[in-house]
DNA sequence: CTGAAAGCGCTTACAG
DNA sequence: CTGAAAGCGCTTACAG
């Protein structure tokens, strides 16, 4: 018997409100989902109950009975780098003008965390789910593919979505990078950039320009792969290093903005001139890219925008229509500064 | 009647992993939350169940059962600001540990927004909650109260909170910037910001460096209220206007790192001397600051650690443990460099 | 250690 | 336009 609780506790339910103004609880249920249903007179009367009660509609009760929720999950490997926040940021921005609210799930670039995460969440019901990257266990794959609901893998462009995807090419980047590189007349090219294993997007792109290197005959070579999360203390030291144990590099493609602002910043300190020694770019398309000296080559994805148009997508779905593309390869664009 | 539906979308529920391990819901509901009161062979059977049937367990109607969920809702102005993601990071962090899941909202600085999303938020039936400010309207501020179960306001220290508090006081902040520009020798100091009638923490600090000189009878100026989204670009463009319309101003203290930063990568390609001409102070301590040409002085705010006390607080009462403080001061750290 | 009953607070068809 | 009944899928006491 919960009678006595739920006198207890003093929750004010619907059946309160439907009481203090005189209808049925379904009618108030009515009045505060589809408000057109209900005669104005009857509609004001429970807004006037509901406001004098402090009425909070209870969303699990709800969900359960309507088999649905207006949550949505979001998956990212971190939240430690900007990327994924403006991701989210752009999702977001959809999301709460439409009515949507988010979940937000991080996990730390471990695949079995991404799955226990992906469980939990189904748990929830939501409408829809939307997930960093298209490497996944078998399992995760599975659960969302037998989900049935609408699915958009986000940040990289790929052949096999479980239903919907926004990204970019991370390899042709790379290749784009590797090119630039050539054309300006560098020869001693390397990659640089942390923990390449969990970021197999940041592998993605040396693989790229791997691939350019080796076309155009040039020296390949191993990418040096830091330990340390990314991070703009991290550039300036990789830097010293690069120069330190490969003196013929003259060119440094680092994984990400972040790290190769921070080799800029130690080179104008330690006055290494570049790109005269060695020219650096960088890859994300940061503010600060520009704002360096020498201002930053980079090529820029556009973040936010991914955010914006995965969540669009997800909610053109939810409201019947079909998106445009169930593909979307946002592309990116390579900006050519002083740096290189 | 729903059994037809029930048989017809295939959702596999309690009673379908019960029927496979023949035993009844109770029990697989019990092997499922709390493994030590079924016996192992039980345990087992019905783990092979679970697995055999790829059961996903329903939380929303967990929730509604039991009453609870465990989804905290996590409230920010904003998350283009760096500095609420590290605190949600740091949320996240303790969270993820304890089994707990983040619900996102995001205000925008919005009041109406704030009350809107804590509202939903309520409706479902979270543990706790976690929101960013102590300042609300005050309907939010009813429906916390109200709403009986733990509630940490972070980033600011103040004098009454909801319930519980983490965070730092801006207004001594600003205090402890403004005594460290005049021990110096600058004269003629300014502030300057984004949006400062939405950031009111930043406004704090403009008022506390106020109180400092007016105490020190040094020239007050009004603060530069800047209109855009605080932004690294916003902060070259404003050091140069401040210098051409207030020429006798000897030190800027910017309301974040992200401006000063810009204000002297300007400086730097604009060949003015920083802090010969006017000197340059921030506030948030991000690793940039000590990389840039001078160096930055600023104010390290620890971010993380808000979250993560904050959330440790949260899940220390929820856990029947009562934190040992109601409200804590993380304080700040002020750290001159070249800058200044 | 295991199970039958009641209930969580809503919404969804179905009538009127 | 409004309401009575049934049910969403779980969990919480209460027995055994």
């Amino acid at each position: 018997m919960r009678t006595a609780k739920l006198t207890t506790d003093g929750t004010i339910t619907l059946k309160h409100v439907a009481a203090l103004a005189g209808v049925s609880p379904i009618t108030v249920s009515r009045a505060l989902n589809k408000p057109d249903t209900v005669s104005d007179k009857l509609r004001e009367k429970i807004e006037r109950a509901v406001e004098q009660l402090g009425y909070v509609q209870n969303h699990v009760a709800g969900a359960l009975a309507s088999a649905g929720s207006n949550v949505i999950p979001v998956i990212v490997p971190s939240l430690s780098n900007t990327v994924f926040v403006e991701v989210v940021a752009g999702i977001q921005e959809i999301a709460q003008k439409t009515g949507y609210q988010l979940m937000l799930g991080n996990t730390d670039y471990d695949l079995d965390q991404e799955c226990a995460l992906v469980s939990t969440f189904l748990g929830w019901s939501p409408p829809g789910l939307i997930i960093a990257g298209m490497r996944h266990l078998e399992r995760t794959h599975t659960l969302l593919k037998r989900y049935g609901k609408p699915v958009v893998e986000v940040m990289e462009y790929g052949a096999h979505p479980i239903d919907m995807n926004v990204g970019l090419s991370h390899y042709q980047a790379g290749e784009a990078m590797a090119k630039h590189l050539i054309e300006r007349g560098y020869k001693q090219i390397v990659f640089v950039g942390c923990q390449l294993t969990a970021d197999y997007r940041a592998w993605q792109r040396y693989k790229g320009m791997d691939r350019v290197l080796a076309k155009a005959g040039l020296t390949r070579r191993p990418p040096v792969a830091l330990e340390q999360t990314s991070h703009v203390q991290v550039g300036g030291p990789a830097l010293i290093d690069v120069l330190a144990t490969q003196p013929d590099v003259d060119a440094i493609f680092f994984a990400n903005d972040d790290l190769a602002v921070g080799a800029i910043l130690r080179a104008q300190r330690d006055g290494i001139p570049i790109p005269g020694r060695v020219a650096i770019a960088g890859f994300n398309g940061l503010g600060l890219a520009e704002l360096v000296m020498p201002a930053l080559t980079t090529i820029v994805s556009p973040r936010m925008e991914i955010g914006r148009i995965a969540a669009q997508q997800l909610f053109d779905r939810l409201a019947g229509r079909s998106p445009r593309r169930r593909r979307v390869d946002v592309s990116f664009e390579l900006i050519s500064r002083q740096s290189t």
